[in-house]
DNA sequence: CCAGACGTTGTT
DNA sequence: GTCTGG
DNA sequence: CCAGACGTTGTT
DNA sequence: GTCTGG
């Protein structure tokens, strides 16, 4: 699954080239060495206005939840059944868009039971957009937009670690995702469940200082032992 | 028709 | 064990 | 995802 | 929003 990613680099230009939007003028982010569910993310959203990169907060809170804690569950949608789940179908047809990352964490258990963090990059360290969904929750103060990840089963690379993944699109894909117009359930899973090139990415166990949501700093990317 | 319920993942 | 919060 | 909390009554 | 039950 995707419990935890990174965004560490990409300064206006990498985000704007990697996923050819115009950031406003006013945004600003630090590089982010673990976020976690219910923290702020960034996602690429289309409608009819075109394409922008706008704030959400990581966990899904369907229109119709009566109790917005319910968004503390669901940070992850299966791409399998992404178009049938109640909490999930609608966003999935109206609301799609790519959250912004340049890694993301596993957890492998071991025999022993215990669990060992891993981190996930592409080898050029270039930032990627991973499949997600988003809501808009009225709440007694405003709207509060969140989304969810979606997630495919493990490449590869990933199988040892972990038998889910994030779903990451290649570029080329970006648009057909992205676009609003677009609402063939079919094709857009079948996006979703192309594999990822998994020589495209890396993969090595770093210490447990990630585990710590509280802990964002660059100790949680730093290689256990050379990779 | 209206009222009322409705959630997910991953793990073992 | 289970739930909440980050 | 992981970490950390998790209780009640009655009284002031 | 959408589905189920009455």
């Amino acid at each position: 699954m995707c419990g935890r990613f990174s965004l560490t680099r990409g300064d206006r230009d990498d985000l704007e080239n990697a996923f050819r939007v115009r950031l406003p003028s006013g945004m600003a982010w630090r590089p982010r060495y673990n976020i976690a569910p219910t923290q702020e993310v960034l996602a690429v959203v289309e409608d009819e206005r075109g394409r922008r990169i706008e704030p959400r907060r990581w966990g899904l809170i369907p229109s119709w939840a009566s109790d917005p804690q319910i968004g503390n569950r669901l940070i992850n949608a299966r791409a399998e059944t992404l178009f049938e789940r109640p909490a999930f179908r609608e966003a999935a047809r109206r609301r799609r868009c790519l959250i912004v990352a340049d890694g993301f964490y596993e957890w492998q258990r071991r025999p022993d039971g215990r669990k060992v963090p891993f981190y996930i990059r592409r080898r050029d360290g270039g930032l990627f957009g991973m499949a997600g969904i988003w809501e808009e929750w009225q709440s007694p103060e405003g709207p509060v937009r969140t989304c969810a990840i979606v997630t495919v089963e493990a490449n590869d690379l990933l199988a040892p670690i972990h038998p889910r993944m994030p779903a990451i699109l290649s570029p080329r894909r970006y648009d057909a995702w992205l676009d609003p117009r677009n609402a063939r359930a079919a094709d857009l899973v079948s996006l979703l469940l192309e594999p990822y090139p998994p020589e495209e990415l890396e993969c090595y166990p770093v210490s447990r200082s990630v585990n710590r949501a509280e802990y964002d700093g660059p100790e949680c990317v730093r290689p256990l032992r050379p990779s």
